[in-house]
RNA sequence: GUGAGUGUAGCCUAGUGGUUUAAGGCACCAGGUUGUGGCCCUGGAGAUCGAGGGUUCGAAUCCCUUCACUCACCCCA
């Protein structure tokens, strides 16, 4: 027996009124800051990601779904969402828009990892990028926007973690001193963070283990390095974050996995933080345009989890709108009936009428049953008797009431 | 890649001191007289007990292998 890949799923028809009241979501609060949607490609020339996401980093190193195509060329199934737009901003000249850019996308990522509760190998992301400005006042309506997005779904009980990792020019005397610091302590470190310590200090800051907490608590914060640019970047920030009274908290071991990310970076999650809970996160990538070709363009964005939201809505109850389906079910009597039945369904359908019609030869009773299961308002049933008068019977499901209905009539009374 | 747990019908579960047709609930289908759903009653269909091998007179139940799923680590959405 064939069964989904390992870390996909099918999205069933009974979730699906999650996803669509998310599109509609997220195209209304797009909509609200003048975000535009675009959609990528699902998969890029390899090179994309690895340039732009950093050699060095997992997601490059070990789970990217890497391919060649019969033409030979390197393809990578996107595991990330800014490079693409990224990608698309550069070659599409949107540098000649008005700046800043603002673009947004709802699409599958991939990523070959171990599954398990809030991670797989398929999964979907809506994110936002506004391109073309360094000014604060950007991070703050982008880091606003992720609020206000996250109020609009109901969904209380988050935090907002905040940090700022510098640029090109103050980052790599912070990495200094952060090396310098934890070489002091290399005995005491864990297996991994000694790892970390040759090839990713910064990832030494979120190390969970409890023998390397007091290491990291007094380790030296990437905010105490900033350049004078970045630090007023950051201040500024902060102020207008205040400004709009967004509850952010400074979190000095907030380092994103992506190698792109200059100055602000930003997260929320739950209160009630367990493993995988992130929602989303995102941050500012100055370099990043002009490493794919660009001219020297800053930019900044955000992307969630779509799986995460869900879980999280269905988690706290939160209801969403169910979506419209069939209301009038045609039932009928008689097989010499059948070829007006299925006439009618179409008249109906027509008219914009949803109709589901009984299929197979069932005894009344058995399609009636299935009216019900299926839920609809309303059955038409139709028989010899009525096929004579030109009438139907309409039977509103949700009180069993029942009425003979001109043929003709039939449109506007199921209206 | 590492570690732990779990695998009985579409779903949830019973059955593990080894024995003949593997039990129940939900859901599904059909009946309960003539052309009428939901409740109730009756019946039906649906499982090579994850797969392969072994031990045994006999295995869902014991042993080995394998696969899958779940959770955690790494890391991330």
């Amino acid at each position: 027996m064939y069964q989904a890949p390992r870390g996909t799923s099918d999205i069933l028809p009974q979730e699906q009124a999650y996803w669509r009241y998310l599109e509609q979501k997220t195209a209304n609060i797009c909509q609200l800051y003048g975000y535009e949607r675009i959609d990528a490609p699902a998969f890029e020339d390899t090179r994309l990601f690895s340039r732009s996401v950093g050699e060095g980093t997992d997601i490059v190193e070990k789970e990217m779904y890497t391919f060649e195509d019969r033409g030979g060329n390197k393809i990578t199934l996107r595991p990330e969402g800014t490079a693409p737009v990224c990608r698309a901003y550069v070659e599409h000249g949107m540098h000649n828009l008005a700046q800043p850019v603002k673009l947004y996308y709802l699409a599958s990522i991939f990523r070959y990892e171990r599954p398990q509760a809030g991670r797989f190998r398929q999964h979907h992301q809506f994110g936002y990028e506004a391109i073309g400005d360094d000014d604060p006042a950007l991070d703050a309506e982008v880091i606003d926007m992720a609020w206000q997005f996250f109020r609009s779904l109901n969904l209380r009980h988050l935090s907002l973690n905040l940090n700022s990792i510098g640029c090109k020019t103050c980052r790599p005397e912070y990495l200094i001193a952060l090396k310098d610091y934890y070489a002091d302590y290399i005995d005491d470190l864990c297996a991994d963070c000694k790892t970390r310590l040759a090839r990713n200090p910064l990832r030494l800051l979120d190390c969970k283990k409890r023998s390397c907490q007091p290491i990291s608590d007094s380790a030296p914060r990437s905010i105490d390095y900033l350049c004078p640019q970045c630090a007023e970047h950051f201040k500024q920030l902060q102020r207008y974050l205040g400004l709009l009274e967004l509850p952010f908290e400074v979190n000095h071991r907030l380092v994103r996995g992506l190698d792109y990310y200059t100055r602000t970076v930003f997260e929320i999650q739950p209160e009630t933080e367990r493993a995988q809970s992130t929602l989303g996160g995102g941050g500012r990538y100055d370099g990043l345009i002009e490493e794919l070709g660009g001219k020297p363009t800053p930019a900044i964005g955000f992307a969630v989890g779509i799986e995460r939201i869900i879980s999280n809505l269905k988690k706290y109850n939160v209801p969403v709108p169910a979506l419209p389906r069939a209301q009038v079910f045609i039932a009928y009597v008689g097989d010499e009936v059948k070829d007006e039945a299925i006439k009618l369904a179409s008249r109906l359908r027509q008219a914009g009428i949803g109709v589901i019609e009984a299929i197979g030869s069932k005894s009344l009773k058995a399609q009636l049953r299935q009216a019900n299961t299926i839920g609809v308002q309303h059955t038409v049933i139709i028989g010899d008797q009525e096929l004579k008068t030109a009438t139907v019977i309409l039977r509103d499901m949700t009180n069993a009431q029942q009425e003979a209905v001109p043929l003709t009539r039939l449109e506007e009374r199921l209206r």
